[in-house]
This record gives structure tokens, sequence and C-alpha cells, in this order.
DNA sequence: TCTACTTTGTACCAACCGGTTAATTTCGTC
DNA sequence: GACGAAATTAACCGGTTGGTACAAAGTAGA
């Protein structure tokens, strides 16, 4: 009985940025898969190359935890997002290939589309806690901004087209795509979300999209 | 110690089915708020007009609870849907108003965005079970058939009009404009929601969708 | 070397919460 | 009006779960 333990302590480095980021992944992956409430702690501190004491000496609760993560999620995304460039573009084919790229993007990421419906669940709140989503959201339609301007500039666009709109319609197909494809599926088969079935939606997002922002007298009639 | 603790048994009636009705209520406002872990049995139990035991007496468990929760719940939508009538209209109309209906009906019934929600964080895995709702939603897209064949028939609509992807755009604007309105106005303010906001997304939802159903040149330019 | 920070491990707890036991009342019906 | 099935009540239980206490040791920079 008195055989230590093994000394495991042995050979260890100190690597805070990494214990967080590994804290974070995983937890990451454990709300969006089952929720605020259902996540469990001890699930998530198992999964873990550390200790469920580290969660709480680096983020001091599970609402803690829960915020870090959503902020973390949102980061990741919105840094994918920025590396779009669309400045070269004429107006009609920098909002295509936004609208296209943001329904793509969406679909590479099922697990922050999940975590913005579990936020959506509970109102908002904590997302209402982080300045760094907001400043980090409000960057995301500026360069829709910019496209409606020069579209506008152009005589292309309808003077009354808005982006906070146009990004409303695009990121609700897009969202949806991702969010209810398990209730929407179940009901009405895969055929959408086969790859031809998902090429037609996206085409038609375009469509749709890019219809909305021109004036009535420059779209043509495919 | 003998005074009985008062013989507040005394008058009650049997009313099985009411009892049901107010659990279900109840409980659906609960899941709906809180997600199906985020529920409190106990709560649910303090707000109905019963006891705990009738919960268990009547669904089993929490999960069956949440079951019969969201069948009702589909209950409820589907029919308010049947009551809407287009067989009268010609095509485009019935399309049109058939969007509208869709846009306000999602927006008068918030719990049931709620519950879909929650649902699909489950990967529809309760629905699966149903064969009640896959029976009424089988239904759901019928009505979009009917105007299709009508809208083909008369050579308005393009040959390869598919009801159900009009149906996932109609559902994706109507619903996104639910379930995400916490996150999107906390970002990007009221703007959209505001009683003008609603009304100009509803027309443009509207446009787009006609859009997509009609043939090129039979689309008139505003 | 001093000191603050980081990491590990284990054991523990109190509240919460889904679910149960068991007894009692109602009510149709034979 | 007795009987059994259905309906209802109140008290109770035990596992789960978020969170802590405590002790100790390794690391890194000053």
């Amino acid at each position: 009985m008195n055989d230590k333990p093994a000394n495991s302590r042995a050979g260890w480095k100190q690597d805070p940025a990494g214990v967080r980021k590994n804290i974070l992944a995983v937890a990451m992956e454990e709300f969006a898969a089952n929720g605020l409430s259902g996540a469990r702690i001890d699930e998530i501190a198992a999964k873990t190359s550390t200790s469920k004491r580290m969660i709480y000496y680096y983020f001091g609760d599970k609402e803690g935890l829960y915020g870090h993560v959503l902020e973390e999620a949102y980061r990741q995304v919105r840094t994918g997002e920025q590396e779009l460039e669309l400045d070269h573009l004429p107006p009609v084919e920098a909002l295509k290939l936004l609208a296209e790229f943001t329904f793509d993007h969406h679909s590479r990421h099922p697990d922050f589309i999940r975590l913005v419906m579990i936020e959506n669940i509970h109102d908002g709140a904590y997302l209402e806690q982080s300045e760094l989503i907001r400043l980090l959201n409000a960057g995301a339609i500026q360069k829709l901004e910019a496209i409606c301007r020069r579209g506008r500039d152009a005589g292309l666009f309808r003077d009354d087209v808005a982006p906070l709109e146009l990004h409303w319609h695009i990121s609700a197909l897009s969202f949806f795509n991702v969010s209810n494809r398990a209730t929407f599926s179940r009901i009405f088969g895969n055929t959408l979300f086969s790859p031809e079935g998902q090429r037609t939606l996206k085409e038609h997002l375009v469509e749709m999209v890019v219809g909305l922002a021109l004036k009535p007298d420059r779209r043509s009639r495919r």
C-alpha cells in the first residue's frame, strides 16, 4: 500500500495559454453539442488534458466558461471572414461572392451555428455582456456597406438598398441551412442537403439577393 | 400532533383531460424558455394546478413529457395553418399570401419556434420518434404543390419550380426572423424588428420568392 | 534565492433534481 | 353498496453536479 501512486507530477511545463486553449476547444464542443445547461463540467474536464480544477482556476464558473467559449467562437468565425477580399471586384460580383462565401462558411462551422442557436435560447444574455463580440460584428457589415455604396454609385443598385437587410437575408438562409437541417431533413428528406441540392440553394440565394439589390431595369433575365 | 393536516384532499374532481392539457401548456412554456435539460420538473409542477406525481403518471418521464409537448406544439401550429384557404386565388396571389401568412404565423408563435430550435439542438431525435409530426408536416407542402401545379399549368411559373425549395426559402426567412432576433438585434439594433422593418422584410420575402417561382419573362419590373 | 504564478491530485460537500413509494380518494358499474 | 380501476396526494430517496478545500510542488522571472 506504500507504493507511491507514481509521481506523475514530474516533468510538466507551464503553458497557461495552451491550457486555456485546450479547455476552450473542448468546452466549445461540449456546449455546442449539449447546450449551456446540458453540458457537464466533469465531462469537459475529462476530455481535457488538464483537470477540473484548472477550469475553475481560469474561468471562474460554468457561465464564465460559456461566455469565453462564445467569444472564442465569434472570434474564430469573424476572423475567417476577414480573409475575403472583395474590393477589386465589380459590385455585383462582389455581392455574389460574399453571399456564396457566407453560405459555405456557415456550412463549414456548424458548432458556431449551434452556439448561436443556444445563445438565442438564452435571449442573447451572454452575448450582451461581451463588448468584444459586438466589436467583431460591427465590422461584419462593413464589407456589405462598401459593396452597396459602389453599386449605388455605379447606378446598378437601388437607391434604397439597405446593407443591413441584405446581411439579414444572406444570414437567414445560410444560418437556417445549418441550424434546421436536422428537423427539416427528417421531415422532408435529404434532397436539399445533397451536393446538388446545396448548389441549387446557394445559387438561388445569390439570385434572390442580387435581385433585391439591383435596380429593376438592371436585372438580366436568364 | 393528531390534528389532521387539514383535509385538503376534500373536494377535487377527476378531470384527466384537463390535467393533461394543463400540464402540457405549462411544460410547453418551460421547455420553450429553458430547453430540455434546462427545464425543471419541479418548476413545471409548481406552475401546474396539479402535482409533480401527475406528470409522471401521465407522461412517464421528462423526455416523455418533452416529446408530447413537441407533438402538441406542432399540432397547434399546423392546425392554424390549415385554416388558410388559397384555392380560389390565382397562383401568384396564392403564393404571395402563403408567404405572408407564414411570416406572420411564425412571428405569432415564438414558443413553437423555440421548441423547434431546441429540437434541432438535439438533432431532431424526439421528432424522429413521432409519426404524428411527420404526418402533420407531410401535409404542410401540399398547399405549395397545388399552387406550383397551377402556376406551371398557367404558364406563369418556371417548369422546374420546386415546391419543397420554395417552402425552404419561406421557412428559412420566417423562422430566422424569430429564432435569431435576440442575437441579431443585440448586435445590429432593432431597426429590422420595428413594425416598418418587419413590413419591409415581409414584402421583400414575397418579392424574392415570387421572383424565384416566376418565369423570367413574366417578372414585372416594379 | 525569493516570490508570484501555475499545475496537479484528491477528497469532499451541499444543493439540486429526476424519479419513486405508498397510501388515499373518486367514480363507473355490476 | 361493494369492488376495482383510475386519479390524486404528500413525503421521501439517492445519484448527479457545480463548485471547494487543502496540500503540495513545479516554473519562471526578478
